[in-house]
DNA sequence: AATTTAGTTTAATGTATACCGAACTAAAAA
DNA sequence: TTTTTAGTTCGGTATACATTAAACTAAATT
């Protein structure tokens, strides 16, 4: 592959990433800008670059920057003797992403539990299904934190 | 708690649980009947009766039916001499809900492949949080399917 | 002192979507 | 045959949201 080549499916990439973060919230163009800072190579990129690259106007840039932030997904750098900050991604703990998902595992268990506490009869068909569900789910959510021992040991 | 009481406690339920699918990418509307089909003791109901419940005009509640029967969130049952639709929760295998955990960790980890694939530099700090990550997913999902065998077993 | 740089803030615009009312349809009932 | 029932379809509206352009600011440079 030439190295035009790879760049140009990293900047497909960009847009695909942009399109997941949508899904989790995040507007377009915060979406955009984690993904420039998560596929290309430059790890760094200042606002204007960031302006260039994405073909955003900079009161986007501006707040999406600002936004990203302050939610903990980028940082910046500066240097000496340079008014420009360097944006860059925040390193995240390698489990953040599955506790993500542990985090909402547990919280439907606990919304399905209000759920079937509220039921008139625990024996309706509904109701065995819920407490089926909830069940699976905390066992899942109970095995979830041996998992991230067994994996620090097997290391 | 009285039953009154109860009901209310039910239909601030069936509100929440209408926002939490709308997290999922449902429009409030066909959240809120998710939401009744879930919450509500009463495990059948007529269109009729969700647009009086909800309080939504006829074509929502058409339009939303008909969108969550394709997706297979719901059924309906009709019943000999009568032209009604009974609308009722479709039952979901036990497992479907860890599944979709499972189904996007994959989803995420073949991505971040995708993204590792294309680096220039497999050494950067970037690249090595990313393949950090892919190695964690990767033994969750693998963890995870022989946890749902666990669970079979051991009931 | 004037200009440039590196952004921020504000007000306006464009776009998507969610929902509704009204007209419509096809079958059943009167 | 007319009316009622059980919805569906269509067109319009209202709201929210993302994005922008333009005016602004505060520090650095000329």
């Amino acid at each position: 592959m030439t190295s035009e080549e790879r760049i140009k499916r990293q900047k497909e990439l960009v847009e695909t990433l942009g399109r997941m973060y949508v899904k989790d919230g995040f507007q377009p163009i915060s979406g955009r800008i984690l993904g420039l800072l998560f596929v290309m190579d430059k790890e760094q990129y200042t606002f204007d670059e960031i302006v260039e690259e994405l073909q955003i106007s900079k009161s986007s840039a501006s707040n999406a920057l600002n936004l990203l932030e302050i939610r903990g997904f980028i940082e910046y750098v500066t240097k000496p003797g340079d008014r420009k900050r360097y944006f860059q991604l925040k390193k995240i703990d390698k489990f953040t992403l599955v506790n993500e998902h542990i985090i909402k595992i547990r919280s439907t268990s606990d919304y399905l539990q209000a759920v079937l506490e509220l039921k008139a009869n625990r024996d309706s068909e509904n109701s065995q299904m819920i407490n089926n569900i909830i069940n699976i789910l905390n066992f899942f959510v109970d095995k979830f934190e041996e998992l991230k021992s067994d994996y620090q040991t097997r290391q």
